[in-house]
RNA sequence: GGGGAUGUGACGGAACAGGCAGACGUGCGGGUCUCAAAAACCCGUGAGAUAACCUCUCGUGUGGGUUCGAUUCCCACCAUCCCCACCA
């Protein structure tokens, strides 16, 4: 053991040990408990960034703990390959997605693997892989045979000068990302998944996530779904036999309904104007409300509408009410109708003030006023008491409802309803870089899935990817033309490729079975190791994937592959690390380098604007490179320092000097290590409890069960791991302390190796979940042959951590006023009757009356004096 | 517009269940070692009053409240951030 520590060498020695060894591979084990601790799966962008240290550090540091606490620990690790960002790269410089992605698998899995992450890398997957998205095809033929899947016309974002689709992200602003043509919607035949049949399950079992998962995403979780409870209520058109249905969740203030409002979408439109004479008018204005671009700010939106010439009927008072088109109605939600209530909502208020269309008050103020439409400047949602609302005036306008929901479901045109903001998910993309969908398509059989044995259906290489119009796919024609699988005729291959996240949905099933080539995993393997016991990933993922991924168990389970709802018992969603940005009015981002003093531009001498501290990223220059911090000091100093920054689900600023500090401190533990091990490993092994201590002894061993104490419950409960770290370190500073007083003392005694020996013993383990090479490089030169992750967590003894003597505080009126001494196992009488003959408080009671003397068992007491 | 989170020294943060605010680290100041520097080790470091140890006063965004006692609970406000968004 040398006097200095040096990380790179000593770190790459023990990665290859592990991979030698196979240190981190496990497989079932009936006998030992699980536990399944996961990491979202890297996208292949290229390249490894500090966020991945940080995601990875915290899922590592928990596995290195629940292994030491004998646990069956599977930690794996993959890749989510497929996706636009490689298609769109290899447009770029002419190379092949395949070819670019496993190009970035390769360097990247080199730089995770320099971090020491203790993955079982046995049970890699990369979800580009046919082994793998053959079982995309397989889930997907599943579903389509048990009606969860359908084809339905759908717009995607298409530009018109390319003739090719966008995604949401190329489409950004409402423009070609190429070449700034206005995006427009054009309707395509696509493939959705029906995830609303599912929409009450989802919602209902965010409350068993409850605890588990952070109060934060349940919440964007129930928003996403967003329920609404209300009714459906039914107009009659005025001289007609159709009808309009509209959702309201206020069906109390139906009295005050001056309009029906339909979106410029809605099917009934034409069949209402047919014998209008504005008929031509009204269609041209729909097809140009549907053409207007749908603004990135709603605030900005302008509503506007047209009258249709047509009426309906009320059904509570017979009142003839117009019907309308407007903007602000959406298809996609409710009916895509609306009654609008102008007294009652901001937005039919806004909208019938522009168009002056009168309309009644149907409110009370919360001072039983009844302000005048003319008076009124907003409307008001409140839930009140209802006015001119017929036979219900008078009522809560929540008892109001509840009534008139059930009178309009007597009198059948109308019935309690509920209506969700989810939508079912659109799984089709016109890309060529992703899981082809299995489907043929038949003149005469229609569509048609793909037979089990041929799957997996290949996605042909070197396709060209720069062509005009619809998938790249479609101009293939030797994938496309095929034969049909029960006619044998020609029939054409679907062109769409699979949404990614449906890649990501039971990737981590996957682990379980990883090599399976006859299912997506064995459900008793799966059954073993599932549901992931920690998931660990970023807030972005807080909906899409995470309520997509819920919603694949579920259907899992209907088909029997599972037998739980919930994949994931707990989510810790980790901060991001941010840096500080410079920005110069003349040479934009700067890096740190380019600024003097923080404030002025080292190229021309303007002031700099010190930006906000943001997210890493290459093109605001203030990216911090993972591998180049490993070649300074090594990937468990930067390891240490991400998770000692701050709380794992907060954002950490990173700090130069800071990661010194990481480093530093395990130069500290390394040289105190240095100076005892010797003296350990050589002295013979004395029964410490046989002992008798001296009061450094005795202080350290107690110092040493407390922290093993406080790390191991922060471990089970909260998962701080930054203060973790500080108990760490201050064991540490703990040992260096009762060196000191060794070296004072003038010789060492066995009672001081053995009280060292435990010390060393407990803080060597615990330090190995924040940097395992240093710590598996310490246990050896303490005298151990095997790898710490063979190891035994160290267990405290509450006696032991137990203070001898206790200071308790000493409160007058709430003001602290003394500290008294007292023996550990001082009662609350005792503490009482030591504070009222403490001299200070004695000075401050002095002539006044004594109330009542609160005691805080072993803490505090507090004299109440008048 | 709706939903949510956060606010503590110069800085990152700690205080677990309402009980000594500021653990641990960074930075800064001082000391030891050294010819010197770096490193290391040790000490100090919320603000103010006091010549001074003691001691006292103030102090967790602002203002109220509950309580013997509030960084912690409640109400209002201010600030910052995040998510969703013409969602009927």
């Amino acid at each position: 053991m040398k006097e200095k520590y040096f990380p790179q060498e000593t770190e790459q020695r023990w990665q290859k040990r592990w991979a030698d060894e196979r240190t981190f591979e496990v497989k079932e084990d009936p006998g030992r408990e699980k536990f399944y601790c996961l990491e979202m799966l890297a996208y292949t962008s290229g390249r490894a960034h500090i966020g991945h240290v940080s995601n990875f550090a915290i899922g590592c540091a928990l596995a290195w703990y629940k292994r030491m606490r004998g646990f069956n620990v599977l930690h794996p690790f993959g890749w989510d390959a497929f996706g636009q960002p490689a298609e769109t790269a290899a447009i770029k410089d002419g190379t092949d997605p395949e070819k670019f992605t496993r190009d970035a698998i390769a360097y990247m899995k080199w730089q995770f693997q320099r971090m020491g992450i203790s993955y079982d890398w046995s049970r890699e997957i990369a979800t580009c892989d046919p082994e793998y998205y053959k079982w995309n095809q397989w889930f997907f033929i599943r579903m389509w045979e048990r009606g969860m899947l359908y084809r339905k016309l759908a717009p995607v974002n298409w530009c018109p000068k390319e003739n090719i689709s966008l995604s949401n992200e190329q489409a950004h602003g409402g423009v070609c990302w190429r070449c700034e043509t206005p995006v427009i919607q054009k309707p395509l035949m696509q493939w959705f998944a029906r995830i609303t049949d599912y929409a009450d399950q989802l919602l209902e079992g965010l409350d068993r996530l409850e605890g588990g998962w952070p109060e934060r995403v349940i919440n964007m979780q129930r928003n996403w779904i967003g329920r609404s409870q209300g009714a459906d209520v039914t107009f009659q058109v005025a001289d007609s036999h159709e009808s309009i249905t509209v959702f309201t969740t206020r069906i109390d203030t139906i009295f005050g309904a001056n309009a029906i409002i339909l979106a410029p979408e809605h099917p009934l439109l034409a069949k209402i104007l047919e014998d209008k004479p504005q008929r031509d008018e009204v269609l041209a204005f729909a097809e140009k409300l549907k053409k207007e671009q749908r603004s990135e700010r709603v605030e900005e939106l302008e509503k506007h509408g047209i009258f249709t010439g047509a009426h309906t009927i009320n059904p509570f008072n017979d009142e003839r009410l117009p019907i309308w088109i407007a903007n602000f109605v959406l298809i996609e939600y409710g009916t895509g109708a609306i009654m609008s209530v102008p007294s009652g909502d901001q937005r039919d208020f806004e909208f019938s003030r522009k168009y002056n269309i009168p309309f009644r008050q149907i409110k009370l103020t919360d001072d039983r006023r009844e302000i005048s439409p003319e008076e009124m400047e907003t409307a008001d949602e409140s839930w009140s008491t209802t006015v001119n609302t017929g036979q219900w005036s008078g009522l809560s306008s929540e008892e109001a409802n509840r009534l008139m929901t059930e009178y309009a479901e007597a009198h059948g045109f109308g019935k309690g309803a509920i209506t969700y903001k989810l939508r079912d998910w659109g799984i089709s993309r016109q890309r060529y870089w992703g899981t082809p969908v299995p489907m043929i398509h038949c003149e005469r059989d229609g569509a048609l899935p793909v037979p089990d044995d041929q799957l997996p259906v290949v996605l042909p290489k070197g396709v060209n990817l720069k062509v005009e119009g619809g998938s790249p796919l479609d101009h293939v024609p030797e994938y496309v033309n095929t034969t049909c699988p029960k006619c044998g005729g020609p029939a054409r291959r679907d062109t769409d490729t699979m949404d990614t996240f449906v890649d990501s949905n039971w990737y981590y099933f996957r682990y379980c079975d990883p090599h399976n080539d006859q299912r997506p995993f064995d459900p008793e393997k799966a059954h073993y190791w599932m549901p992931v016991d920690q998931y660990i990933g970023g807030i972005e993922h807080a909906v899409m994937h995470l309520i997509y991924t819920r919603y694949w168990c579920k259907v899992m389970r209907d088909m029997g592959l599972v037998k739980f709802d919930e994949p994931v018992s707990r989510l810790l969603t980790q901060g991001m690390i941010i840096k500080e940005t410079y920005y110069c009015p003349e040479h934009e981002w700067l890096f740190p380098e380019q600024v003097i003093d923080q404030k002025t531009c080292a190229i021309c001498g303007k002031e700099v604007i010190t930006g906000r501290v943001e997210k890493m990223s290459k093109s605001k220059k203030n990216a911090v490179d993972p591998i180049e911090m490993i070649n300074i000091h090594g990937a468990d100093a930067l390891r240490l320092f991400v998770l000692f920054a701050g709380p794992p689900e907060k954002d950490k600023e990173w700090s130069d000097t800071g990661f010194e500090g990481a480093a530093r401190y395990l130069q500290r533990i390394w040289r105190i290590a240095y100076k005892w091990n010797e003296r350990i490993v050589s002295a013979s092994e004395l029964s410490i409890n046989q002992l008798d201590l001296s009061g450094h002894q005795r202080k350290l061993r107690r110092r040493t069960h407390q922290i093993v104490r406080s790390i191991t419950e922060n471990f089970e409960e909260r998962l701080h791991l930054n203060t973790c770290i500080s108990s760490l370190m201050e064991l540490t500073n703990e040992i260096y302390a009762f060196d000191q007083a060794v070296e004072k003392s003038g010789d060492i005694s066995d009672s001081d190796v053995a009280v060292a020996r435990e010390a060393f013993e407990a803080l060597i383990p615990m330090l190995a979940p924040f940097a395992p090479h240093i710590s598996e490089e310490l246990w050896q030169s303490f005298g151990h042959k095997e790898t710490l992750a063979r190891a035994t967590w160290p267990s405290f003894s509450p006696e032991l951590a137990r203070e001898e003597e206790i200071e308790v505080a000493v409160q007058v009126n709430g003001k602290l006023r003394s500290r008294i001494f007292v023996g550990a196992d001082a009662g609350d009488d005792d503490l009482r009757v030591a504070a009222l003959a403490d001299e200070k408080v004695r000075a401050s009671t002095d002539s006044r009356e004594i109330v009542r003397v609160v005691v805080v068992p072993k803490k505090l007491v507090n004299v109440v004096v008048r």
